[in-house]
DNA sequence: TATTGTTATACTCTATAACTATA
DNA sequence: TATAGTTATAGAGTATAACAATA
């Protein structure tokens, strides 16, 4: 594999952006003391209601660990756990309306955090740049997360 | 703010590829028993000597906390602490013969990772999307580690 | 007095292993 | 027997507070 010029500059920046967009992130959290993982859990809750273990395996996290997420998450009233009506032995969460009001509270801070850094290129910029990242980020290089399982 | 739909599609796909390069530096991290954060040490590492507040304030982080990741790397050779020449009170970091072998190592595996995803560019569309992150991307939006103290 | 770095402490995140209940 | 979830335990990452040494 030649490693040619434009494939390293490409994976840089790729590199340097995913480093400024979590420390965004991050610090938006942290100011609503939620680390950059229970955000992703809120976030991906606003339009699902998983079991435990697709949500584990979504997020690439054991089940153990969830447990705890979950418990302090729910212990805020951010998110609840419930029954499954097809299998007794799972559990579902779902987000409270608290958590989505908060989550979104975050996404506007977060679109606030980054609209200076986006705003210097142009609307034609911006939707040629989201354009170009469409294919390298279809499909997912790290999880398969299918709700079914499949395996 | 008017929310313009340019922006917001944008945000959504660098906050999705952020997530997707994180996931791929956690796993070969791992990989190699290394945390996101000394993945980031060693990296920085690779052309600085650093002072101990100097590495706390680019990450961001508490000295305390660099005090406990610079132990643990050092104690497995990545890293070394050395004197600082102007200031006795100062410790400076180093990365060893070691810590950059594997940080050549890493850098390669993210390398292959990657190019599945990039690879779905044309050489051209790969110089463009890096031309577009480039606005983004400077300057830097969470930290601003000036060297010298200036509050 | 202020700054540099370490240590003590506490909490979160994470995985592994052992367990209970259900499939 | 296998799967879903919890708990116990242990280690890493993180911050705050207190401290010693130096500026």
């Amino acid at each position: 594999m030649a490693p040619d010029d434009s494939t390293d500059v490409l994976i840089d920046g790729l590199v340097r952006s995913a480093f400024q967009v979590m420390g965004v992130l991050t610090r938006i959290g942290a100011e609503h003391d939620l680390s950059l993982t229970q955000l992703r859990v809120l976030g991906i809750l606003r339009d699902r209601r998983p079991r435990m273990s697709d949500l584990a395996a979504f997020l690439g996290l054991d089940k153990s660990t969830l447990s705890g997420l979950v418990d302090r998450a729910e212990r805020r009233g951010l998110l609840a756990r419930g029954p499954s009506p097809e299998d007794k032995r799972a559990v579902v969460v779902m987000i409270t309306d608290a958590g989505r009001d908060l989550v979104q509270r975050l996404h506007e801070d977060v679109r606030g955090a980054l609209a200076p850094a986006t705003g210097r290129l142009e609307p034609q910029q911006r939707r040629q740049l989201a354009e170009l990242l469409e294919p390298v980020l279809t499909p997912p290089l790290v999880h398969t997360p299918r709700p079914t399982a499949q395996r």
